[in-house]
DNA sequence: CGGACAACCTGGTTGC
DNA sequence: TGCAACCAGGTTGTCC
């Protein structure tokens, strides 16, 4: 599923294949993928057709993507969702299924938005809004830190989850407490942090929130650097899959041997998602005997 | 604030 | 072989 690494992964392989090129034209063959103030299919096509990609950048699990046009600057805000796909290909190849948007390129390639499940969106802001600090997606808005930003660590992460009761699944899945993690991301930061799912962030000290913090930038950067992760659908801007899926310790391990301590990786619910660790590396009290 | 759950969707898997 | 039930998960929204 595109979670920071995924979608990260798709800016890097699209930049190049996007950068300084024109849009000569648009299909919206499923008027539902297009949002945004006052956006249909037919202000959609008009708007992006001539316009020239400047900026692809990420925030969050969002692709945000800048064009200069005649009429002005236009924005459009990608959000991939569970298995939506975003591939530069050669135009003669066939048009898969639920494939929703086609870009056709000025150098004689085509841009498409792929998605089954039409979960994700393409989020068109035009003129002013683009500059608007309450443009967008909602969830946009109120995205918190990103992980992997230089001013982000261990205190930053230790202030936003300061006094909070809720379990520490949760709370990685929240988008405005930091942003960009998904289920798999979640489960893979806790175990390399030795943290139950279930543990509440207030019983957390010091040394645990450095051990959350530094697990997950690391879970984060090592997937960046494999592609990202690739159960089903997930592919990149050149259409091909994520390695980390060699790396996973505990995502989809449900029942193989722990690769620290060799006992069972369990699964079980936690904030109403299927959450996969190591009953042993990540115990939920401590041990008896410890203080 | 925290937690539970439904809704949005389709394809794949499982169970009978 | 067929078919129904269920599951996958990012986000939003509702309710207690």
């Amino acid at each position: 599923m595109p979670e920071l690494p995924e979608v990260e992964t798709v800016r890097l392989t699209l930049t190049p294949q996007l950068l300084g090129r024109t849009v000569r034209a648009v299909s919206v063959l499923h008027p539902d993928v297009v949002a945004g103030p006052g956006v249909t299919p037919e202000t959609f096509r008009e708007r992006l057709t001539g316009a020239t990609f400047t900026a692809l950048r990420r925030r969050g699990k969002y692709l945000v993507m800048t064009l200069r046009a005649p009429e002005g600057p236009v924005r459009m805000i990608l959000h991939l969702r569970m298995t939506g796909r975003l591939t530069v290909v050669d135009p003669r190849e066939e048009v898969p299924k639920h494939t929703h948007l086609r870009f056709a390129l000025d150098d004689g390639r085509e841009l498409r938005f792929t998605d089954p499940r039409r979960f994700g969106r393409a989020h068109l802001l035009c003129g002013a809004a683009v500059s608007a600090a309450d443009g967008g997606p909602k969830g946009l808005g109120t995205l918190g830190p990103e992980p992997l930003g230089r001013g982000f660590g261990k205190k930053e992460l230790g202030e936003r989850l300061a006094g909070r009761k809720a379990r520490l699944k949760t709370l990685l899945l929240d988008q405005t407490i930091v942003a960009g993690v998904g289920n798999i991301y979640a489960d893979e930061t806790l175990f390399r942090a030795g943290l139950h799912p279930a543990r509440r962030a207030c019983d957390l000290d010091d040394a645990d929130v450095g051990r959350l913090c530094r697990s997950l930038r690391s879970v984060l950067r090592q997937a960046i650097g494999q592609g990202g992760t690739t159960i089903r659908d997930y592919v990149d801007g050149r259409g091909r899959r994520g390695e980390f899926v060699l790396s996973l310790r505990v995502y989809g391990r449900e029942g193989e041997p722990c690769v620290e301590c060799g006992g069972p990786v369990e699964r079980a619910v936690v904030a109403g998602r299927s959450t996969h660790f190591c009953p042993r590396c990540q115990p939920l009290k401590a041990p008896d005997g410890a203080l």
